[in-house]
DNA sequence: ACGTCTGTTATACTTATAATATAACAGATA
DNA sequence: TATCTGTTATATTATAAGTATAACAGACGT
């Protein structure tokens, strides 16, 4: 499996793995319908337990990332992916407001700010390519 | 005090704490030189522990933005405030990033998310602010 | 000098969360 | 029948958050 987890990290592992499945398809690393590793297999290959994989996909699937058909085991979200709701504007505001607040402090202007967040945005979403 | 802490809330309330006076710091409601309330004090305003306050205080100590004077107590960092370092960097990278990746998968574009970030970044440095 | 405020440190306790360790169950598959 | 899947339950350990007291040294005003 290509995720990394550090055991080191104050951010609980269930987040860790979270975030990476999130940006991995953000990347399109992982497209609507790609089977997921079983949380057995997984916490295997990562060294970790079974119920912290469980956690996160439990995560993922309440809000409505993945999907269970009891089948084939886990698989990424098929049917369109959920919208920006109110819940989501709320989490991103608060978000946003921590960081642009140690920024404007820091001396770091409104343009850098945005520029920087747009930065990441394309680097994240153009991981997958390799051709120009 | 204008400070106000969810007790329900998942962050832990040192963090609020240490949130809202980098926020005051951004928003010039509290400026360079001026006076914090005691670790005391405050922690009976807020109705919670002395030792909550005083982590925060460190912290914000630790990284540039608070004074201790042993004289007159706590109070924000007069001699201008720390810039923007790889720490910095590194740090704002990885917030940016989550915030990003959901974003990204939920159908916001990348102008969208740059303009809520600009949109936060000018609310929070303009909120002391009555005429225009 | 005295009392009072300041931040700071130390200790102990409770509570909540994270993570692990087993175990078992029901559905699907070969 | 085995073996895989997610799911649930229970118990345990480890760590972090928060509280509760107590004490100390420096600075202040009286």
């Amino acid at each position: 499996m290509w995720m990394e987890i550090d055991l080191q990290s104050e951010v609980p592992i269930y987040t860790q793995l979270v975030d990476q499945l999130i940006e991995g398809i953000a990347s399109e690393q992982l497209k609507p319908g790609d089977p997921l590793p079983s949380v057995r297999s997984l916490a295997a290959d990562l060294g970790i337990n079974l119920h912290t994989v469980n956690k996160a996909y439990q995560i993922l699937k309440q809000d409505g990332f993945l999907q269970v058909h009891r089948k084939q085991g886990v698989v990424v979200q098929p049917g369109g992916m959920p919208g920006v709701d109110a819940a989501f504007r709320a989490k991103l505001a608060r978000g946003l407001r921590t960081l642009a607040a140690e920024a404007a402090v820091r001396g770091m202007s409104e343009a850098e700010f945005a520029a920087q967040s747009a930065a990441v945005y394309r680097q994240l979403t153009t991981k997958g390519e390799e051709t120009k």
